[in-house]
DNA sequence: AGGGTACCCGTA
DNA sequence: AACATACGGGTGCCCT
């Protein structure tokens, strides 16, 4: 740990003594020790660390991960400029041709980027309106997206925003930034937030190499200028449903281990219990609806939360989620446990011991309460994800170094459940097995509760084009 | 010109 | 009046 200065272990303990506080600065230090002596602080802070049962995830989590992020900051990740450049000249192509066709429509030039201008163009100017309106915070008619969807059918105009949007975003966001952003070998080096979260997690910065485009065809072509130099691959392993394999492990809930004790299609199995069916008899409707439900409950969903998701009635929602705890009723016990315990105590943990605190966890107002409720709901959850995969990194790093393997592999980015790394070819036979295996088996099996924890790979030379390993 | 905020949207 | 969790960041727009 010797290359962590007194200043980042000071930020660092008060990040974790309580994760209100994110990225924090010196005065934030003083504040959380209760005095202006940096010696004395030192001490107090980790007086308070081990007091509240929090020395696991600083002396074995977040100290020893700081050098690991710092050599991933520093090798970088190859982009190819020219796939970028050649992006950029076609979408900024598509896109004046569609702002022609905007103005067309509306009778009149104007701001497409602003909010309120769309907003003048298509309620006032085009008379457009839809059932169920939402209005923003601010009061304004919201052009967002799940609004304009719904007067897709009203106006032509209507599918040419949601498309200009689209490109501008890629095109302002990441296309035409990025290149300013490599070094003089093309690399591009991020910068991780180690303490910028409340939940545990890292965050990524300059650029956010955490929410490249992912899906569809032209976002997809931005993965694509994500590559590796010739003789090398990008190898992920990305972590499967480890939220509600989570779920399952800290709830113990017996229906919910077992779904993943069988293997398989884990939102098919849960579907199945849920309706009471086979799980080959499990339709694709019946499929989408418990994968709705499954990502609900590790948010702290509502009712009518799950019924927007779902696209159905309220009534039909209740059913659902009725249902739903009734297949899984130990699960449904520990929600109320978790909102119960952090009602108590003013925080929740996770299976290592991170904290979180909640404000207004105690409010008499009851949407401030329904929503600190939701987020003590989610936080041991997304909390113990971040603990594994930053125990996973850790040991991943010290093998990379005690096997003298460097030169060989290095690793990239963390994507919250996954891990990139750009492998030599001749080393990924021996390796991938290896990183697999570390996070596979990183939680002890006695906290496991007998839920696997299972991890895929792939590789390939552009991020957005990668094949199953094996 | 620069700061703060509103709105929007990409990821897990 | 509320919004399913956690983020970073672009542009517009208002302020000083």
């Amino acid at each position: 740990m010797s290359d962590l200065t007194i200043l980042e272990q000071a930020a660092l303990a008060v990040w974790v003594l309580d994760s209100s506080v994110t990225q924090p600065d010196l005065e934030d230090i003083y504040r959380a020790a209760g005095t202006r002596d940096f010696e004395a602080a030192k001490r107090a802070l980790l007086q308070k660390i081990e007091e509240n049962g929090l020395s696991y995830v600083y002396e074995k989590i977040e100290l020893p991960l700081r050098p690991v992020l710092r050599n991933m900051e520093k090798k970088g990740m190859l982009v190819d400029a020219e796939a970028l450049a050649e992006l950029s000249r076609d979408y900024h192509k598509k896109l004046d041709a569609i702002a022609k066709k905007i103005y067309d429509h509306a009778g009149s030039e104007f701001n497409i980027n602003s909010p309120k201008q769309l907003g003048d163009i298509l309620f006032d100017t085009l008379g457009l309106s839809a059932a169920r309106q939402k209005k923003t915070p601010g009061g304004a008619r919201s052009t967002r997206e799940s609004e304009l969807e719904k007067m897709r059918d009203l106006h032509p105009i209507i599918e040419e925003v949601l498309a200009y949007r689209e490109l501008q975003k890629l095109l302002s966001t990441y296309i035409d930034v990025i290149p300013g952003l490599l070094d003089a070998e093309g690399r591009l080096h991020t910068t991780f937030l180690q303490a910028g979260t409340t939940t545990g997690r890292l965050a990524s910065q300059e650029p956010n190499l955490q929410n490249i485009p992912n899906k569809g065809d032209l976002g997809r072509a931005i993965r694509d200028a994500f590559v590796a130099p010739p003789g090398s691959k990008l190898v992920a392993f990305d972590y499967s449903q480890i939220e509600l394999r989570l779920a399952a492990i800290l709830s113990g809930d017996e229906e919910l281990r077992a779904v993943f004790r069988e293997g398989g299609d884990a939102h098919a199995a849960v579907a199945a219990k849920m309706f009471g069916v086979a799980p080959k008899d499990v339709t694709h409707d019946q499929r989408r609806r418990a994968k709705a439900v499954n990502f609900g409950i590790l948010y702290g969903m509502g009712v009518n939360a799950l019924k927007e998701s779902l696209g159905s009635t309220r009534a039909e929602a209740q059913e659902f989620y009725n249902q739903y705890f009734a297949a899984f009723p130990r699960l449904a016990e520990y929600l109320e446990e978790t909102k119960a315990d952090a009602t108590r105590t003013g925080y929740t943990t996770t299976l290592f011991g991170r904290r979180r605190y909640f404000e207004g966890i105690r409010s008499p107002i009851p949407y401030v309460r329904a929503a600190a409720e939701r987020m003590a709901v989610n936080a041991p959850l997304q909390g113990t994800q971040a603990d594994i995969v930053k125990l996973a990194m850790i040991e991943i790093d010290a093998l990379l170094e005690r096997e003298h393997l460097r030169g060989h592999a290095a690793m990239l980015l963390q994507i919250h459940d996954e891990l990139l790394f750009e492998i030599r070819d001749d080393a990924i036979q021996m390796l991938a097995p290896q990183i697999k295996e570390i996070m596979e088996r990183i939680v002890p099996e006695e906290k496991c509760a007998n839920v696997p924890i299972t991890v895929n790979g792939k590789s390939g030379q552009h991020w957005g084009e990668m094949k199953e390993l094996e």
